[in-house]
RNA sequence: GGCGACGUAGCCAAGUGGCAAGGCAGAGGUCUGCAAAACCUCCAUCCCGAGUUCGAUUCUCGGCGUCGCCUCCA
């Protein structure tokens, strides 16, 4: 019998039991990345974090439907009197790119760049730019409903007419507008009220709509791609936190303004990484690309490891040597997993158990992955420690099964070196031995005395 | 200014009203010709002050400090 699953619930900030809307399915909503730039491994804990929820309620036996959009349009850096600059055009313009071009090149690294870190498909990519007319619909359902009116070209969002608004991100409109600042928009009837239609004919993205050719707001995407794939209502939607305000909170005003009800059931939202106590973040160039830690001979998984190790809700602190640290002990990891397989079995105990609950309880890996090693320097039988882990491997994601790594390429000459120190080893000539060892090092070969003679492995990237 | 987090060993990071998980690094030991690996052992009174309590790192209040959101951002 499997522990119900908790969840956090940044609505109403307590963990909550998890109830799906149909027995046995989960729908859920990710929020994903705009494809203006490459994504960075800030960017990517957020997602890896989805991928554990997801990844989680498939364990328990739930049939999961995720949805994950990908923003091609993009969105203004300033919505005040059209002053802002929009990312996508910004680098289109940079690259010298049609903004598809610059659309489709990132949306694979980001593709790529998930699967580094075993990230499962999602189930459905929806690109904003195909959800265009929808948004006008969604646009116009509000203006019907007496949620938005139209001004100066533009369509707004009226946050008076919906007396939820701050509910999730516990703003109140009237201390938001005591922290307003900089000239007013006087276009808006209040500053607070976010754009739902913008007007403009002079960029590379233009759509038409009843109110003149432009381009949708910020907010309006999400909840038209998550509506049209998931329904009116739908189970979870995951995003970062920095997506609380104003994101999500928009698109719960808007969802919940078109339809008039409760849409999302569970918002779950992942903290940010961070660098040196700032917020990793693209803007700041305080980043790394999982590329890049791979170029520099990290196995992109001793992320995932390092990642596994805090709380989903907790912010990081990212650092190389956390990283090296995570890397060494997944290595060591996937080597006792390959010792231990054709082992003997035996029973296992409560460990099962005890996995079910840490990960049902709001996807506590840290406690999942102390339990791996209480498991791992338990005296349980082998072959059924590897099993397990094998089988907790469907959550971690960090491939247990690939084994150790490979012995590797031996150097010009290594050969010889080698056939030499097996001589003068076998003549106990530790001094010739010792030599030779030293030399084949500075050629990288990591020679190892066992009982069974000496073996070797080339040393980690050259 | 508003909203919200957080401050635990050298680093990363869990956790609980009653002797402080785990990982990395480090120290000692076993093993080994030596080394490596492996194995064993060791390594924190939890930012400060006051309060509640038999007892607080854990609850309350007050400081100090750090950070996030309030412009696009995972």
């Amino acid at each position: 019998m499997a522990p119900p699953i908790r969840l956090y619930n940044t609505l109403g900030r307590s963990k909550q039991e998890f109830k799906p809307l149909q027995p046995g399915q989960v729908s859920i909503y990710t929020c994903g990345p705009t494809v203006y730039r490459y994504a960075h491994v800030g960017n990517l804990r957020t997602y890896l974090f989805a991928d554990l929820l997801v990844r989680t309620l498939d364990y328990n036996g739930y049939q999961v439907r995720q949805v994950k959009n990908i923003t091609d349009v993009g969105h203004l850096t300033d919505d005040t009197f059209d002053r802002g600059e929009d990312k996508m055009l910004v680098s289109a313009r940079l690259e010298k790119k049609s903004p598809a071009e610059i659309a489709a090149h990132y949306t694979h690294a980001f593709l790529d760049d998930e699967a580094r870190l075993g990230i499962r498909r999602a189930d459905a990519f929806p690109r904003a730019t195909e959800y265009v007319p929808r948004m006008v619909e969604l646009v116009a359902l509000l203006l019907e409903k007496g949620h938005a009116y139209e001004s100066g070209g533009n369509v707004y969002y009226d946050i008076s007419s919906f007396p939820d608004y701050g509910r999730l991100s516990r703003n109140t409109t009237a201390k938001l507008l005591a922290g307003t600042k900089g000239e007013p928009d006087h276009r808006k009837r209040s500053p607070l009220d976010f754009s739902l239609w913008k007007r403009g004919d002079k960029r590379l993205q233009v759509w038409d709509s009843p109110w003149g050719p432009g381009f949708p707001g910020w907010h309006i995407e999400c909840s038209a791609m998550s509506m049209a794939l998931l329904g009116e209502r739908f189970d979870i939607h995951t995003g970062g936190a920095d997506n609380v305000f104003p994101h999500h909170e928009a698109e719960i005003a808007q969802s919940e303004g078109v339809t008039g009800h409760r849409v999302v059931n569970h918002w779950v939202h992942g903290q940010l990484l961070f660098l040196s106590g700032t917020r990793m973040a693209k803007s700041a160039g305080n980043f790394f690309r999982i590329t890049e830690l791979e170029e520099q001979g990290h196995d992109p998984l001793a992320f995932r490891y390092l990642a596994l190790q805090a709380k989903y809700r907790a912010p990081l602190n990212f650092s190389p040597d956390g990283l090296a640290g995570a890397g060494r002990a997944l290595v060591q990891l996937r080597e006792r997993v390959a010792d231990w397989r054709s082992g003997p079995e035996g029973p296992t105990g409560d460990f099962g158990d005890r996995f079910l609950a840490a990960i049902n309880d709001d996807l506590d890996l840290p406690a999942a992955m102390a339990l791996v090693s209480e498991l791992v320097r338990s005296d349980r039988a082998p072959g059924s420690k590897a099993a397990l882990l094998l089988d907790w491997d469907r959550v971690l994601g960090l491939d247990l099964a690939r084994g150790g790594p490979e012995p590797g390429e031996l150097p010009i000459g290594a050969d010889n070196l080698l056939t030499q120190r097996q001589k003068a080893r076998a003549a106990k000539d530790y001094a010739t031995a010792d030599r030779l060892r030293a030399e084949l090092a500075s050629l990288g070969v990591q020679v190892t005395d066992t009982s069974e003679g000496q073996t070797w492995r080339t040393a980690p990237r050259g």
